[in-house]
RNA sequence: GUGGAUAUAGCGUAGUUGGUUAACGCGUCAGUUUGUGGCACUGAAGACCGUGGGUUCGAAUCCCACUAUCCACCCCA
């Protein structure tokens, strides 16, 4: 160990050789929302720590017991984002966004922190995507948001992802529905595990999620909330699927989901992945109509969802998806002696400058090292620059792949050369693959 | 917050009846004569054996505490 100051628990370091692996989710998730017409937005990574109390709610795990608060002088309270949703209607609130075209629709890439018990798959501070729609009641909507985080996780190669879906109603058919529930529940409370009869008083949504068999078979024939839902409610739901059966996306009635935060109203969603242990969703969301209003706007009706980043690239590594190949370098250049060293700075220019990316040699090794060094970084070509080629006013131009070597002129009318080779590596590449050239 | 397992170089591991300079593979760097990578061979660098105490003449090894990691609960992405 290199130093005696480690990260802090429950974060993660990408080192640059993982990288790729985000470029390939973050570029494809853009590309994703992107097309279905979604614009990126940016939003701080503190907030009032009102905004999270009011919006996920006071009594969720998440504002109770799990965020981070942070006072620099005595008269603010903020909080690290322990989601994207509530900073993003904010900030549609706060720059007048919702006076746009309708519906508005937005999506973010953003670090989220909760202070949980790390493990595989939750971190205290994690990546999300997450896309937001506001304006529209529809049922179509519903089906639109839905659509898009399964293309995103069709565009990553995922597969065996199952899509739940459940609706837990508006305010009024929710409460009717806590009611009968309860009341189902009290006459098994004493054979309840211990943690489910504290859900019998809280929120007893929650003990039909429990995983003991006892409560399982308790929970088996309790009141369902599709049998309690308003008119309105119900056939937003019967409408939605109808859409979903359309469309063409396989989903399963769960019954069984139930969000946890507060703000969350009729459609709810989660794709849920078997490959990845425990913490299985790799995508949440719903639909929350009355969040803004609560925060200030005006009665808007909005939806969204959130994907954790980790948890994406977690299973495509375990079902082995193919990510966007690590950028190499096309061509090294390797200087021997002084002279050469000031030639090779000044062709890394003229490469660079023709939209090549160009290395050399720093550390005045020897040209042995250097053709290690540039086969450790991939590179395509080694452009050799002694005594000889500065006389000669040419470089050896050496291809990594054939190991032919040409030559090259010692000025900008070396692009031109490297051009035609690079360009006939991708050709024989393509060929290789028995592909088309466009 | 609760429970279980684990903690030895950048990575993966060996190393318990406690005993001299902690071993191996991968990786890194250098060399194997003259200016050319991948293979092979040689060599070098790199570890306060998670941290802090304790037992002992002596601790990577035994004891305690702490911390971190992994897995599960809870909850969520």
């Amino acid at each position: 160990m290199a130093t005696n100051i480690r990260r802090p628990n429950g974060t993660k370091d990408v080192v640059p050789e993982q990288m790729y692996k985000w470029e390939t989710v973050e570029e494809k998730m853009k590309a994703a929302a992107k097309r279905f017409g979604f614009k990126e937005i940016r939003v701080p990574t503190f907030e009032d720590t009102g905004l999270f109390v009011r919006s996920v709610g006071d009594t969720t795990d998440v504002v109770q017991k799990e965020m981070y608060s942070v006072t620099a002088s005595s008269n603010d309270n903020y909080t690290l984002r322990p989601e994207g949703t509530a900073g993003v209607v904010r900030a549609i609130l706060e720059n007048g966004l919702l006076n746009g075209a309708m519906p508005l629709k937005l999506f973010y890439i953003l670090s989220c922190f909760r202070h949980e018990k790390p493990q595989a798959g939750r971190l205290r501070e994690f990546n999300q995507f997450g896309c937001e729609m506001a304006g529209s009641p529809a049922p179509e909507a519903d089906a639109e948001i839905i659509s898009l985080a399964k293309y995103v996780l069709d565009s990553l190669g995922l597969k065996n992802i199952s899509l739940h879906i459940n609706s837990i109603g508006c305010k009024t058919c929710r409460a009717k529905y806590h009611e009968k529930l309860k009341e189902y529940f009290e006459q098994y409370r004493m054979d309840l595990c211990s943690t489910c009869q504290e859900r019998l008083d809280k929120n007893p949504m929650r003990i039909l999620d429990c995983k003991s068999p006892e409560d399982q078979a308790i929970a088996a024939n309790a009141p369902l909330i599709t049998d309690f839902l308003c008119d309105d409610c119900k056939t937003h739901f019967e409408q939605l699927q109808q859409l979903l059966k359309i469309i063409g996306i396989d989903f399963v009635v769960d019954p069984k989901i139930v969000r946890g935060l507060d703000y969350y109203t009729r459609t709810v969603f989660e794709f849920i992945s078997e490959d990845i242990g425990s913490q299985g969703t790799v995508c949440g969301g719903g639909r929350y109509d009355g969040l803004i209003q609560s925060l200030g706007g005006q009665p808007t009706p909005a939806l969204g969802f959130g994907m954790g980043l980790e948890r994406l690239i977690l299973t495509m590594e375990n079902q082995g998806c193919g990510f966007m190949t690590p950028e190499t370098c096309d061509v090294y250049i390797a200087p021997l002696g002084e002279n050469a060293v000031k030639k090779a700075a000044e062709l890394a220019g003229f490469l660079r400058n023709g939209q090549y990316s160009a290395e050399y040699d720093l550390m005045h090794r020897s040209l042995k090292s250097q053709m290690k060094y540039a086969d450790k970084i991939g590179a395509s070509l080694v452009m050799i620059i002694g005594d000889n080629e500065l006389e000669k006013g040419k470089a050896e131009l050496r291809n990594m792949k054939t190991g032919e070597q040409t030559e090259v002129s010692l000025d900008e009318s070396c692009l031109s050369t490297v051009d035609t080779v690079l360009t006939g590596e991708w050709l024989s590449q393509a060929m290789a693959r028995g592909g088309d050239i466009l």
